[in-house]
RNA sequence: UGGGAAGUAGCCAAGUGGUUAAGGCACGGGUUUUUGAUACCUGCAUCCGAAGGUUCGAGUCCUUCCUUCCCAGCCA
């Protein structure tokens, strides 16, 4: 990871080290917190909310709680609360003993109504849903105040006090904040503070059936629990009027304040939770942790490290613009993570046969392959080499073209690990494909130097045929073709990519793969970094997923010479 | 068109009136290399949305304009 202590501070830094040095914070210590709402399954958007709220908190030696923002209970499901605990802790953050409910609050939201009410600060409104729209204004006309606003403080607390017991069907009533219906901020035109909603809840069961809605419950659940920094995304801008009018409630004691950042948007990603629901219901993927889903489980089922992940957020910063970050920034995260830490293994993955001519037919040698050039510490395996081997199609070439130096007839090339080989000649089908490719190999050459020290410019990765394992590998590319979208037809199934998952039944694999686990960072030599599917995989039934290729300039060069 | 925000390179992002406008990704060139990977070196904004103005001096201050995003749930 790169210097944390030369990256400049962030606005949000700024502020609570200003505030840190101003005495501003009770006990100096800084309480934040990540508060999703348990309706759907954490996505990279929210990586960086969960980074910027514990790392702060990590950063200032603070403490940041985790809260589930429970106050809907008809989209939410205690499966939600599950995952998202889970995807916190595999990012390697902990909220200890800091885990809250916004429904833990709801005696003392109502407590807080109900003063309002008597203050008359609060009215019970009788509008339905649609009327409520109509008195509401638009964008650019003021609001008109409900006939209820005025109804006598004794009937609003009749009124809300049946609504809590049960006797109005839902729609009927609402609890509003009386605040200006003319306010050129639409938030602030009498937002309603409870609703009426027959649901069960995954808490709370039965117990309620009225529900506090967000700028009431967030605020006052962000001062009940000492929060310092409340840190939210920029869409919430024009609720922070309703939130400090929360927070200024008479008897709340304890004032924090909320501070907006820009989402993160990554180009060829959708982040959409009713969109990516779509994929989901749709079997266009094969859940919500198909690999090649945006979401927390999806990333660590492909691959993706936590490690990686965090320091991409850290590299995109945290500012209020709101911009679209290049896919190509969160791959080189990944990339250069896994490299440090990958363990090295030679698959094949479009076999074609090298046969050593010069090579004893049922001799065995092993050699040893370093598990990681990057950590010497990583140790090796071994590796079997045969007579017959499987090499990459791509690696020989009948005809070469400029620039080429892999395998063709009459060129050497060094087979990693082993020994320099030349090819010789093919043997072909009826059809003109090459079934298989001759060679000899050079014995001085053992281990891949010669004694002469003669250079060869192509190194290539191979797999005995007898000697390997067959195993599925699942290659993964983005789900997306557009950096947006939907943007050019204005449906985003329409840039769906059709070649985002392109499956190998039968790759070649040296052995000593059927070790890896789910969660053991891989990387097939020059092919890409790969994990165990967490889901398919077994010792019977290897299965590989992709999580990102490695940089290949040879491809690229290939495109530029129009191949 | 009301209100709230934001505009610095292809993409992020520092910069808070004073040398030639940090850094990363991407991209280009090169060196090393038993991964055409990695690593390393190197190039890449006479210019800060635009136009005026203040100033000895402006990306930074002022004015006007332009563009983009968010808000009219009894969602969060």
């Amino acid at each position: 990871m790169e210097n944390k202590e030369e990256r400049p501070l962030n606005f949000i830094e700024k502020i609570i080290e200003d505030d840190l040095k101003a005495g501003r914070v009770p006990n100096d210590t800084i309480v934040t917190r990540f508060p999703p709402e348990p309706n759907g399954y954490l996505h990279i958007g929210h990586i960086k909310s969960i980074c910027i709220n514990f790392g702060l908190a990590e950063k200032y030696n603070g403490i940041c709680h985790l809260r589930l923002d429970d106050t809907n209970p008809e989209k939410e499901d205690q499966e939600y609360i599950d995952s998202i605990k889970s995807d916190i802790h595999w990012l390697g953050f902990d909220w200890g003993k800091h885990e809250y409910y916004a429904s833990d609050y709801y005696d003392q939201l109502y407590q807080i109504a109900l003063k309002l009410i008597k203050e008359g600060k609060a009215y019970v409104d009788s509008l339905s849903a649609e009327q409520m729209k109509e008195y509401r204004g638009t964008l650019t006309e003021p609001g008109k105040d409900s006939p209820d606003r005025n109804r006598p403080i004794e009937e609003n607390l009749d009124l809300f006090e049946r609504m809590k017991n049960g006797e109005f069907p839902e729609g009927t009533y609402t609890l509003r904040a009386k605040i200006d219906m003319k306010s050129p901020n639409i938030n602030m035109r009498d937002p309603a503070l409870y609703r009426i909603k027959y649901a069960d809840h995954p808490r709370t069961g039965k117990k309620w059936c009225i529900y506090p809605m967000y700028d009431f419950t967030h605020p006052i659940s962000d001062a009940i629990e000492g929060i310092t920094h409340s840190i939210c995304t920029l869409e919430f801008e024009d609720h922070r009027p309703a939130y400090d009018w929360a927070t200024s409630i008479d008897g709340i004691d304890h004032t924090p304040h909320q501070y907006e950042f820009a989402r993160l948007n990554i180009n060829y990603l959708l982040m959409s939770k009713r969109k990516l629901l779509y994929l989901v219901k749709n079997n266009l993927v094969s859940g919500w942790d198909d690999p090649r889903m945006p979401t927390v489980s999806g990333i660590r089922r492909r691959g993706y490290s936590p490690e990686a992940m965090k320091d991409f957020v850290s590299r995109v910063g945290v500012a209020k613009v709101e911009g679209v970050v290049d896919y190509s920034l969160m791959e080189f995260c990944v990339r250069e993570d896994l490299n440090k830490r990958a363990k090295r293994l030679m698959a094949v993955l479009d076999p074609v046969k090298l046969i050593i001519d010069n090579y004893p037919e049922g001799k065995i040698e092993y050699f040893e392959a370093e598990n990681n050039p990057e950590d010497p510490e990583a140790g090796t395996h071994k590796v079997a080499f045969t007579r017959e081997l499987y090499i990459e199609r791509e690696d020989f070439m009948e005809n070469p073209v400029k620039g080429y130096h892999r395998l063709y007839i009459g060129n050497e090339v060094r087979l990693k690990h082993a020994y320099y080989v030349t090819a010789t000649s093919v043997e072909k089908d009826t059809e003109g494909n090459i079934t298989a490719i001759h060679a000899t190999y050079d014995p001085e050459s053992k281990g891949g130097t010669t004694p002469d020290g003669r250079k060869v410019k192509g190194t290539s990765h191979w797999v005995s045929a007898s000697e390997c394992i067959s195993a599925e590998v699942r290659q993964y590319d983005k789900l997306f073709k557009a950096e947006n979208p939907g943007a050019a037809t204005g449906n985003y199934l329409d840039d769906l990519n059709p070649d985002s998952l392109i499956i190998i039944r039968d790759a070649k694999i040296e052995k000593e793969a059927a070790t890896a686990k789910p969660g053991d960072y891989l990387q097939f030599i020059r092919n890409g970094y790969y994990m165990a599917d967490s889901r398919d995989s077994s010792p019977e039934h290897l299965v590989f997923n992709r999580t990102v290729t490695l940089k290949d300039s040879w491809s690229k060069m290939k495109q530029k010479m129009g191949l």
